[in-house]
RNA sequence: GCCCCCAUCGUCUAGCGGCCUAGGACACCGCCCUUUCAAGGCGGCGGCACGGGUUCAAAUCCCGUUGGGGGCACCA
């Protein structure tokens, strides 16, 4: 039904006043995966026109963020198109022109109120139980009110006049919605000062860009009328009104809308947390769309191949970071050994391990080292943690002081001795004979259990309890810096 | 307050009138595997908000109630 149009054209329309969030994204990944599943053009518009919330920072770090997530785009900043500019900073000639013709033609007129006035008078309207939108005041100002208004210095704003009746449109999500225009008050297209709202570029864009689905969040649901009265006002058919699509919001574990107050919500945050784009997308596509048949880990791929709207759900999805951090350990996963090992460089290098790029020999290492933890590990943060003792220098090397005093006690001294004699008589440093060797010295020879015996060894070694599986930690450390390390907490071993 | 939207396990969801004694995933709890931690395997806990209809038959359709969310800006 809604994927065998030709010439499908979608927009993602971020305003830059911030780090691009989850939610954003969610909305992002929807409008990409519906316009590469109808064959249709993808297109990115920056609106910045609240001169006063935008820096040009957020600019640059939307595009990179939506590269990073692999989220291309067919028109739109740096890469062009058509219809552009695509920045409606650089669209003002365009919108003041509209507004013009608007005002000559009625559609919209001059509006004297301060912003105190009108809040005076919505809190009364509101008290009396009615709409508490702009009421209408100077709909219909005779000349002699506006000169007298312009004599007082006020500055008008523009406002279009909202026709009397209803607006009913088909939502692709949500079937066919009708508003009141009693709900609907006259709305500011202009400014003051002259610059143009959300409510006048973004219905002015879409048709210019001649967008053909509007794929976004539910929060606009309810200012979709007065999108289509500026259509109208524009002299668009309703046969070519764009098809809306409301997309259900993503809030916060407490049902709440998601924001500062349910912590970091920024997709930069995630990404230096250790997080994969691979896992961002799926996992934010699950809030509200599913494939089906139980199916649920997939890749953009797919998406771009089954992406569809009639599967979309109606109700809003809470963010859980758990899931999302369960996801990413399945991507982790799921990368090829060399794809995993080059990720985790950056995180090595920001702890200090290795320089980027590595040298040769810190290279080898994380090459040999990578297999052993990458199923063990959920976030690529975790990385220096379980492979530092392999890369740090050997002079830099510590023991957790903490694991030390509970694996490295006085009664582990015969075990780490009778290792280091066990281990000094392998012929081949292989996992297989390091093995081999302190079973037979350690299980064997002292009869202790297999936890009891190489718990003491493998903090020795690694400097914490947990880390990877043991003769391989052995093996790619080598034997110097291993039995190196087991004289070290040998002399370390309290009396 | 007014308007709009929504409603399946704690969370994300499958389900689109009979295949449902409601399936999967995350989380949680056991057990197995096991050199730690993971991963993996097996099992458990846990839900159709409520009340009316329609129908031979309702989680699925309709109405109401309740609950939740969104909007009502010279933000987007």
């Amino acid at each position: 039904m809604t994927d065998d149009r030709r010439g499908v054209r979608v927009r993602f329309p971020p305003s830059p006043t911030g780090d691009l969030h989850v939610g954003n994204i969610r909305t992002a990944l929807y409008d990409w995966a519906f316009a590469r599943r109808t064959g249709g053009t993808f297109v990115l518009r920056i609106e910045d026109t609240d001169k006063a919330r935008v820096t040009d920072a957020y600019i640059d770090s939307a595009l990179d963020t939506l590269r990073w997530l692999g989220l291309d785009w067919d028109e739109g900043p740096s890469v062009g198109g058509p219809y552009g500019p695509y920045l409606q900073s650089q669209r003002l000639d365009i919108y003041a022109d509209w507004a013009r013709r608007f005002y000559e033609a009625g559609a919209a007129y001059h509006c004297y109120c301060t912003q105190e006035e009108i809040a005076a008078r919505r809190a009364a309207a509101r008290a009396a139980g009615g709409p508490s939108g702009y009421d209408g005041h100077c709909r219909d100002l005779t000349p002699a009110q506006i000169a007298a208004y312009e004599a007082e210095g006020r500055k008008p704003v523009l406002r279009l006049r909202m026709p009397e009746g209803s607006t009913t449109f088909t939502d692709v999500i949500r079937g066919e919605i009708t508003v009141s225009h009693r709900d609907v008050p006259d709305f500011v297209l202009v400014r003051a000062d002259g610059s143009p709202l959300y409510t006048l570029a973004v219905a002015v864009d879409d048709v210019l860009m001649n967008i053909t689905h509007i794929v976004r969040g539910e929060d606009l649901l309810s200012s979709t009328p007065r999108q289509i009265a500026v259509y109208r006002a524009m002299g668009v058919e309703d046969a070519d009104f764009p098809v809306f699509a409301h997309l259900p919001l993503v809030q916060g574990p407490d049902g709440q809308r998601l924001s500062k107050r349910h912590g970091v919500t920024s997709v930069n945050w995630y990404r230096e947390q250790g997080f994969l784009p691979e896992a961002i997308c799926n996992y934010m596509a699950l809030l509200g769309w599913s494939p089906g048949e139980n199916r649920e880990l997939f890749t953009l791929e797919d998406m771009a191949a089954e992406f569809d709207l009639a599967r979309v759900n109606k109700n809003a999805a809470k963010f859980d970071a758990r899931k999302l951090e369960a996801i990413n350990g399945d991507k982790i996963r799921a990368l090829a050994a060399d794809d995993f090992a080059a990720r985790i460089v950056p995180f090595l290098a920001k702890a200090g391990l290795v320089s980027e790029p590595p040298s040769d020999e810190r290279a080898r290492l994380i090459k040999e080292g990578a297999p052993l933890i990458q199923e063990r590990i959920s976030k690529l943060t975790e990385a220096p943690g379980m492979l530092g003792f392999l890369l740090v220098d050997e002079d830099a090397f510590t023991v957790d002081p903490e694991d030390a005093a509970k694996a490295l006690t006085a009664g582990t001294a015969e075990t780490l001795n009778a290792s280091v004699k066990a281990l000094e008589g392998i012929a081949e440093w292989t996992v297989a004979q390091i093995e081999a060797a302190l079973r037979t010295a350690l299980i064997d020879g002292l009869g202790l259990k297999p936890r009891t015996a190489f718990t003491p060894l493998r903090v020795a070694v690694t400097g914490r309890r947990v880390s990877p599986p043991l003769f391989e930690s052995m093996e790619l450390l080598g034997r110097e810096r291993t039995l190196s390390r087991l004289a070290r907490a040998l002399s370390s071993i309290p009396d």
